[in-house]
DNA sequence: CTATATTAGACAGTAGAGCTACCCAATTTT
DNA sequence: AAAATTGGGTAGCTCTACTGTCTAATATAG
């Protein structure tokens, strides 16, 4: 097919198609002639794929890049692609360039105290400490005691994660659908999370309904109201 | 304090404590003077908060408002902070306008299966519905069963939120703490996600080390090896 | 075989977000 | 009185993600 009909078929306009084979998101389709290439069902799917993790999960054009590189390069041994840079978090690099043996990050001792074995490069060792000591600065209590049972969990969500891949017969497939529940189920995790918030918190701290017959003290049992306003973004 | 000291105090340039005032992250400072206006620590706390959210979470300056403000508007009923439209996802409005009755959505009929009361103008369901839809289109069989397990993790998760909750004994602060909570901690949910699916995934699919003895072929007991690479992002 | 329509590829232009720099008049401070 | 600082405003800058236009070559229709 021509790139016309990889548009149609996609909903993507040219221009926008033409910017990202220019960005590497999308291999160059066979060139037949000067002003002629031709593209197949595996662009297509690509180009999906692409446009999914952008509009969808909100991940940037050049994160996007390096997630669909990723894809190409590991697309034999599956279980690489997981702990992968899939852009978490804006992380930036390790400030401190010294390789002198330094004490372990609040991320390395809940690690640790997990069991779980991890790649020492990993941004999201980051992430972990990074939002720790931020949270202790706005004054929260929290140290990596506080996220083992956040991370007990986490290992049950995994196990989830894992068994939506056992079965996808060809390798390949999987790895692909390994980075499409990794990243996108991202924001549906978060959404439930606040729905189950909403709902707890809606038992636990019952909103003084205007039709009330007493002030209503403490926990009272109640159902939830009207609450949540629109708008959202960028994740 | 004037703006230069809580410039100093918070590491935020002059010129961008006048953005975010430009922009509603801060409330205006009371004015001594045409040229003079006096800064507590009230407005110190705000702008902490408000670029943990920009620089940590990544959220965007109009959400970052848009919580902000919830946050002042709610700041007497605790549950209702909750839900709310908190950034969730680049979430369009619903684009039916027509308000004649619908058949529920895979999220309504997750919701009910699991038994919550959620807002029906959450755009929460949103994204649980969209995503369902585009992990479908992708090739993924996906719909709102499986996730079912997800949300009684969510559950247990929003449990642990609420407990963090529970030492704080001014409802203002508690309803700050909320906010932080739920948002500060959603890079850190994902990346104990992530880690844990490497943590698992390097059990089951044991890499091929390189000075393998045999050619390796199906699960080998193994240890993960150094994996991911650099730079992440915007989330 | 000529006329019309497409196409690949390159490049400039656009719109919005998030700052950042500068200016000016009015104070403070010295 | 001189120097420094401040508030308020406007303009400009960088980056991202597209979008539009141009050109020459090619496909297709008649």
């Amino acid at each position: 097919m021509r790139i016309s009909e990889l548009s149609r078929s996609s909903g993507v306009p040219v221009a926008t198609i033409k910017y990202y084979l220019r960005e590497e998101l999308l291999p160059a389709g066979v060139a037949t002639s000067a002003t002629q290439a031709e593209y197949d069902e595996h662009h297509l799917r690509r180009l999906r794929l692409a446009r999914a993790l952008i509009t969808v999960r909100g991940l940037s054009v050049s994160t996007t890049r390096e997630v669909l590189r990723a894809l190409d390069e590991h697309s034999t041994d599956t279980h690489l692609l997981f702990g992968l840079a899939l852009g978490a978090v804006p992380t930036e690099e390790p400030d401190c360039p010294s390789d002198q043996p330094q004490e372990p990050s609040p991320a390395d001792q809940l690690i640790s105290a997990l069991g779980w074995e991890i790649s020492e490069k990993a941004p999201t060792r980051a992430t972990v400490t990074d939002t720790l000591a931020t949270l202790r600065d706005l004054g929260l209590p929290a140290d990596w005691r506080t996220l083992l049972p956040y991370g007990r969990l986490a290992e049950r969500t995994a196990e989830l994660d894992l068994a939506q891949l056992e079965d996808a017969a060809d390798p390949l497939e999987r790895v692909e659908r390994a980075v499409l529940l990794t990243i996108l189920l991202e924001p549906v995790l978060m959404a439930l999370r606040r729905m189950a918030q909403e709902n707890a918190s809606a038992k636990r701290y019952p909103r003084p309904e205007e039709p009330a017959d007493q002030p209503a003290d403490q926990p009272v049992e109640q159902a939830a109201g009207g609450t949540a306003d629109g708008a959202a973004e960028q994740d």
